[in-house]
DNA sequence: TGGGATTATATGGGCGTCAATGGGTATATG
DNA sequence: CATATACCCATTGACGCCCATATAATCCCA
């Protein structure tokens, strides 16, 4: 399995370090298993992770923009000083930085919920709500979840 | 990582030395990682700083635009004849020349703000305000920001 | 297929190393 | 000679690295 799947909650120790979920260890590429990137997401109070492959990838999008245009700032300032990389030690264990933590409400325990191609860390209380939320937006809006799970394609 | 990421607060002590945060450092390449290049940022008072390497990109950038054009100039002028190279002590520390610190109006702090294939200095205040600015801007006027960061490959 | 043995995962803690910072002194440079 | 800068060493706190343990998952073989 290549995607972030599943939702975890982990204990963040006395030292601030806690566990990446062993499976979401395994979705990252054998070659850079030691390092994941951190943001802020933009629509939620939570953090977003995923692997460093993502970044280069938007490294090389970034450069793509005109190089004296606003937006080309805006997206590296916005993206690049905003991001954190963090190291996992042996035991897959790594540091949430203050500012993160801070931003999600998150103190002595980090909800996991996988999201595919990333994964977000919530405040456990904040992180049900939010998947009760999501859920209920679905079915309200008659967007049919059942339709979506067993519709072939 | 080889690119400039996240951002970090460091002090300038008396003598006007300045940690570059160890991360920047380690994206300098080995062969000349006691040298930096410092100009002044065109569009921000902030000053903007990389390894001596990323001169030719910006020579290359400057070059693409419209040779007879007033930017080509401008732009030119702006950046080569301001830019001026520091040497990185064994600690890692570096001056930041005084004209280059009144332009940014830093004295006592500096916050170093990664942009990916170079970094930039702010004092902290006026860095913190520029940071959320432009996520302002990417936010309310752009919806792109989000398809920048999870938009797949 | 049951049940003990083995392995993996989450978690806790000790300790050495490194990063950021401060300061003293030699050296250079005008 | 005076000021600034290069070079050296010291301090402190944070972090990386290592080892330990308990619980959960898996295996393996009778």
């Amino acid at each position: 399995m290549d995607l972030f799947v599943s939702k975890y909650l982990n204990k963040i120790d006395k030292k601030g370090r806690v566990s990446l979920p062993s499976s979401f260890r395994n979705v990252l590429p054998k070659a850079n298993r030691n390092e994941i990137i951190l943001y802020k997401s933009i629509k939620t109070p939570s953090i977003e992770g995923c692997g460093v492959g993502r970044l280069k990838e938007i490294a090389k999008r970034i450069n793509n923009l005109d190089f004296f245009s606003e937006d080309y700032d805006d997206f590296s300032t916005s993206i690049f000083s905003e991001i954190v990389t963090t190291k996992i030690d042996k035991e897959g264990r790594f540091l949430i930085p203050d500012e993160l933590k801070l931003y999600a409400s998150i103190k002595t325990e980090a909800a996991f919920l996988g999201q595919g191609y990333y994964f977000q860390i919530w405040e456990p209380k904040k992180g049900l709500k939010n998947t009760e939320d999501s859920r209920r937006r679905l079915l309200n809006e008659k967007k049919s979840l059942r339709m979506m799970l067993t519709q072939q394609k």
